[in-house]
Order: C-alpha cells, then sequence, then structure tokens
DNA sequence: CTTTATTTTTAGGCTTTCCTAATTTTATTG
DNA sequence: CAATAAAATTAGGAAAGCCTAAAAATAAAG
C-alpha cells in the first residue's frame, strides 16, 4: 500500500529514532535521505494524514503502530534480500546494499515467507543487523562496540556497521568475519588504536574501526 | 535507465510487434497496458524523443535497436525470475507472473548475472518460454500448438500460453507438465477436441486448451 | 529579554504519468 | 466520393515527488 517512497520515510524514521523511538526532527530526515527539507515536510504531512506517522509540526514525527509495522516489514525484506545476496549469490557483503534498496520494496507476503524459509529463517543479515520476524519483533542482542573492550578480553564478532562499503571492504581484507574471535592485548592511552589478536595474527585497529564493530 | 513505465512500454511494444517487429498501433498498445490511448500516444513521444523506438504519428510504433535491448533486458529479467520462483522457491507456475512484473525492474547487471549462474543459466522460464542472453538473444525453437496436431502422432509438451492462471492451474491439475510426451489419438471433427494419451491416462481436451500447450 | 541564528514550513514551480473530453486524421462504406 | 465510423492526437487537468526561495516559528546568544 505505501509508494516506494513512502517506505523509504518510514524506514529513516525507524532508523532514526533507534529503540527509544524518540521525535525525529524534518533536518534529520533530510540529510538522511538526501532531500531537501521542504519535501520532508510535505512528504510526512501525507504520511500523517495515512496515519503512518505521528507528525507535529515543528515539534518532530514518530510512527504509529501501523507505521513501525509497515516499517519493520520494509526492513525485514532488506535484510532478508541481503542474506541471500551474499549467500546464495556469492556477493560481497559490501556490495549488497544497494541492490537491497531495490528489492526491498517488492510487496509479496509470499515471497517473503519463501525466501526467508530458502535461506533456513536466518536472525542477522550478513552484516550482524537483526531481522525482524514477520509480526516485525526484532531478536534482541545487547550490543557493544570493540572500542569499549578493555585490554586483556576476549569477545566474538557480532557485527559491523554497514552503511560504508570502504569499511567494509577493509573488514574483509583484514580476514575478519562474522563469528570470529579477537582478544584485545592493548590499547594505546595516545589515540585509542588496539592491538587485536585474531588468530595466529596481531592486528592494529584504529579507534574508529573499532568503533564500527560490534562484539559480544 | 528507463522508467519503470517505459520499461513496460518496451515490453509490450516487443511483444505486440513479435518476430516480425511489424509496427505497433496505439490502441493495441493500451490494450495490453491496461491504459487510455493518450496515455499510450504520450509516452510514445517520450520513448520516441529518447530513441527507444520509430513512432510515426498515426502510423504506429516500433522499437529501435536500442529499445529492443533495453526490452530483452527486461523480459531476460522476468523469465530468469520465474524460473528462481519456481524451482529455487517452489511457487506454482501460475503464482510467478505477477511477482516476476515487480522483480523484472530491478536494476543490478550482476544481480542478473548471478542469478542466472545460480539458475544453471536456463534457456526457457517455467512456462517454456525462451530466455533471452544477456545481449537479447533468444534460443529458438519452433513452436505448434497441440491443437495443430493430427490423429496418431506423438509429440512432448514444450510450453504454455502464460498469462491466464486459470489456464496454468488447470493444467497442472491435469498432470501435464513440460517435457512430457503425450499421444493425440483422436480429433472430433464436432468440436476439435481431443482425445490425448498422458501415459496410462486418456484425457479430452477441448480446442481452446489444445491452442494454448505448445509441442514440439 | 531582545537580537540573531537555526529550523521548519509555505508558496510556487517542475516533471512524470495518468486521466477525460474535444478535435483531427484515417478508414470504411453506401 | 461524400458521409460516417474508428483510431489517434491534442488540450487541459490531477496526483506524487521533488525543488528553490521566501516567510514564520523556535532556539541560542548577548
Ligand atoms: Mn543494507
Ligand atoms: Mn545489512
Ligand atoms: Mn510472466
Ligand atoms: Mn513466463
Amino acid at each position: 500500500m505505501p509508494s516506494l517512497s513512502e517506505e523509504n520515510y518510514l524506514k529513516a524514521i525507524l532508523f532514526l529514532s533507534g529503540q527509544t523511538q524518540a521525535a525525529v526532527s524534518t533536518n534529520e530526515l533530510a540529510a538522511r535521505l538526501d532531500a531537501k527539507a521542504a519535501s520532508v515536510t510535505e512528504m510526512l504531512r501525507r504520511l500523517s494524514e495515512k496515519k503512518w506517522v505521528e507528525y507535529r509540526p515543528y515539534k518532530g514525527v514518530y510512527l504509529s503502530p501501523a507505521g513501525q509495522d509497515l516499517a519493520a516489514k520494509v526492513l525485514r525484506k532488506h535484510r532478508l534480500w541481503e542474506t541471500f545476496l551474499v549467500e546464495k549469490l556469492h556477493f560481497g557483503w559490501e556490495e549488497v546494499h544497494e541492490v537491497a534498496e531495490q528489492l526491498e520494496h517488492i510487496s509479496s507476503p509470499k515471497l517473503t515467507d519463501r525466501l526467508s524459509a530458502f535461506l533456513g529463517h536466518p536472525e542477522y543479515d550478513p552484516h550482524g543487523d537483526p531481522i525482524p520476524d514477520p509480526n516485525g519483533v526484532f531478536p534482541k542482542r545487547p550490543k557493544r562496540t570493540l572500542s569499549e573492550v578493555p585490554a586483556g578480553q576476549k569477545v566474538l564478532v557480532q557485527g559491523v556497521r554497514d552503511g560504508d562499503s570502504d569499511f567494509l571492504r577493509y573488514v574483509r581484507q583484514l580476514g575478519i568475519a562474522l563469528g570470529d574471535e579477537l582478544e584485545v592485548e592493548a590499547v594505546q592511552p595516545f589515540d585509542q588504536s588496539q592491538q587485536v589478536r585474531h588468530g595466529e595474527r596481531l592486528l592494529t585497529l584504529s579507534a574508529i574501526a573499532a568503533a564500527n564493530i560490534y562484539v559480544l
């Protein structure tokens, strides 16, 4: 029922409001969607008329229950398709986002169900992001970044920030994959860069890189 | 580069002009696309400006080489996705067309290539329709309908007319699948209905049904 | 608590894709 | 070939999305 553009707005509001469901501002949305603020205002009025968001001019916007459901369904499709592309078609994890941005708008509940089954009902996508179930419920897992881990501790790589394909290529090049064990051997007081043991090898990660790797 | 709507027009022109590449009329297109003639005229002007068709007002339209290439690519995706849905996700062959109408517009040459490889580079879709190769070349196979087969002859089922899901469901219900052997035992002079042997069983097919089954 | 800066909305336009109604061109036919 | 019918185009308009520029509301500073 929502148009492609409406789906993208709902997804952006879901992303920006995070788990707190905080109100999202017009400019935040404009930045995220690479659109002008005026366009956002206009769309918010439409989404509000359709009861998918609560919108108070000048105050911000958040998703209605119906909007949350729609946004979660789109995100579910996005992440299932990313999983398909990596698992079945052997795409690199840095290549899948753009294609999934298109595939997420395909409207066929049966296709989504069958795809999920075909993939073995995965709970996490190739970047470690949770895939909501058909009812929009996310599998929950506490999220800590590698940069928060003190020296001497061992952790398991659980996810990476998607959205920057340079970073994703870099991580692959390092040889780090989801599920791998890392041990933080030292943290430089100077720049917070980390010496990390990965199997036999010792890697050096900048604080920025470490902040984009999620661990358990 | 072409919009979703433009792709649908190009595909319709390809379909209606057939292998003869005959000029297609405005009304034919309007009927096929379920649009009004005025809308078609407008779009043909745009497609013509973009050099994807040759359009002579009041005379008809046909595809330029560039337009043929684009239309074949869309058709290739449509048929690859139909094959995916049937072979991998176990859809019925009567269920796949609508979903493929959406999927055919996904723009990612890499995805199309990988999908084709994943499916083993099929040459025919679930309805027996030829899948053009990446250069827009169709595998050719002479097409005869079952209704043209005289009594006493044995044939192999090669395809079925897609586009009517009632018919597709009916054929499945009969137990006839692509590749099956049929022997026409008798043709009623009265209504051209056929007595057809399919393995052990003897089926009766109306002339209309027989005209929608392609054989070799 | 004004003044200034920032954020947001409004006003007015543009493109794409459709539509209906009116007009024009082409085809058919007596 | 003139009259009528059918097919196609033109005219004019609507909705969705998006934009720039101007105005209004809110937030931040002095
Ligand atoms: Mn993604
Ligand atoms: Mn992802
Ligand atoms: Mn089809
Ligand atoms: Mn088909």
